[in-house]
DNA sequence: CGGAATAATGCCGTATGGATATAACTGATG
DNA sequence: CATCAGTTATATCCATACGGCATTATTCCG
């Protein structure tokens, strides 16, 4: 025979009511099913737990023994069937997310803010990545979720925009335009540029230069960077003007002003990104947390 | 459906394997019966363990974290059988040991050694007390077994010889008969005695009165005392001789010497005694090795 | 001494759980 | 592209394990 959780059970029931009878009548079966459970599970383990008159029943030293392990295991038991529930209810449990650098000014936040409310008791693993990084690194699983821009080629992938970032410039305090608030891109025409790199940022950059060709000119490279902030950094030194997603507003630097575009074009889509196959429950109440606080954040600002 | 052992040890074992038919294989049953166990524990938890194609198996996230859970339970399932199995055996647990003074610098210290060696996982506790003493905390249950002389009238208590105590004479060095090392009791008939209480010791009282009388005088009391040490203390200090059991050898009191007492009369037993309802697994094999010890002392000394 | 209480035993019916055969599906291979 | 090998799920049958009931044996108590 085998040692069972029925018998651990029974033997529990029997060491808290010290009669056979009773216990029979907690467990709701008849007293002699117990009488031969208790058998067995002294069969079993090979040792005596209760020492028994015909008249009432009292734990061995082993008994005891057994009794306080026993208890200590249905609880474990208890405890394994409630985190399984909670993990699969994606209330408990990891998630690794990854990040384009833009979001981190933006719309992250508020997300990660919205989920933490949410499920409180999933842990966030947070990677800034570029958008080709990301998508590697959802391949390979590293990464359970990304949040990134399109295009998202890799078809072993899943994706859904959840907000737009519009294309807004950024100027140095001290231009002309400076306080305007309001611009046509034709007006940059003469002036320095800070643009992104084409190689991490290839969308903003074939964005930017298609809204400077529409406007009628090529933009006069005086600096490159890849991140937001080194970017609107360099326009605030003076090195030129930019067009940035909006969320640099955010970054707040003195000596940057920013301006709206007239004919102000369409922006670019934020999406997440995860694997079809991913069977991580936490993962759609993150999609759907994000969707709506992208909304949220959007609406706001 | 109640979660059972078996659902728990299959699921694990299939988590090992992720392939049903090996782990079937593995738990000598059929790979349909596995697969319905699982589907069995997957209803009871109400939770997907296992994220299956046609072609290949893995676990989901509650999955994973359920069978982290059910690999320390099956562990502690085991630790709670052998642990069983360790305490009826007697190899672990714990024994309250009551003894007398006198075993103290007798044959108590032998004891506790050869059982020590032989379970080394079994705490024991002491407790020095008079025999009435004994006996009450005997019946209570405070302790498990006692070290103690006849007689002992309790008939819910059962004992066992495990030796004799000799009565031998303690003198000042400076008595006459201090290097005789063998006198006959007559020859103290004007000496001042050191004797035991009445009350605490009253197998020594009487012994020792008995054997006085028998060589025809009534010892002249100078002081009483009830601890082995003390008396003997005091015929170091030269407040006259006493008849005491040979383990006051044991003490090495520079002051004192011992005689050997011709005629020498019958000692007194040194028993054993415990519940006769005692299912105590480390009885019997603490009684057997205390008489063995004790006979081994006694042959030594 | 009789009755109440209690654990064990005997016997029987059924529901549980495993085996066997087979279906359904998926990759791999020639 | 067809076939095969490998895999899980389904269907069916059957043994047996387990529980219920009736009864026994023993002990305690009035």
């Amino acid at each position: 025979m085998t040692l069972e959780l029925r018998l651990i059970r029974s033997f529990v029931c029997l060491s808290e009511e010290l009669n056979f009878s009773r216990a029979a009548e907690r467990l709701h079966i008849a007293q002699p099913a117990l009488s031969r459970q208790i058998m067995a599970l002294e069969a079993t383990l090979g040792v005596q737990l209760l020492h028994r008159t015909k008249r009432k029943v009292e734990l061995t030293a082993a008994g005891t023994a057994f009794r306080n392990r026993c208890c200590r295991l249905l609880l474990d038991v208890m405890e394994a069937e409630h985190e399984a529930r909670r993990v699969a209810a994606g209330q408990e449990g990891a998630l690794a997310i990854s990040f384009i650098n833009s979001s981190t000014y933006g719309m992250l936040p508020p997300i990660l803010n919205a989920f933490r409310t949410r499920f409180p008791r999933v842990e966030l693993k947070l990677f800034e990545m570029t958008i080709s990084e990301q998508i590697q690194a959802l391949r390979v699983g590293e990464v359970d979720i990304g949040l990134l821009r399109p295009p998202i080629s890799d078809n072993a992938l899943m994706s859904r925009p959840i907000g737009t970032q519009q294309f807004i410039v950024a100027l140095p305090r001290s231009h002309p335009y400076a306080q305007v608030g309001r611009i046509s891109l034709s007006a940059l025409k003469n002036d320095p540029f800070v643009v992104f790199e084409r190689q991490q940022s290839s969308l903003f950059y074939s964005r930017i230069n298609a809204m400077c060709e529409a406007a009628g000119f090529v933009p006069m490279v005086s600096q490159k960077a890849t991140q937001i902030h080194t970017v609107v950094g360099l326009v605030g030194a003076g090195m030129g003007v930019s067009i940035v997603p909006d969320v640099a507003k955010n970054l707040q630097l003195p000596t940057v002003s920013f301006a709206q575009i007239e004919d102000n074009p369409a922006g670019v889509d934020v999406c997440l990104a995860w694997r079809k196959d991913s069977t991580l429950p936490t993962l759609p109440a993150f999609a759907e947390i994000a969707a709506t606080a992208g909304r949220e954040y959007l609406a706001g600002s």
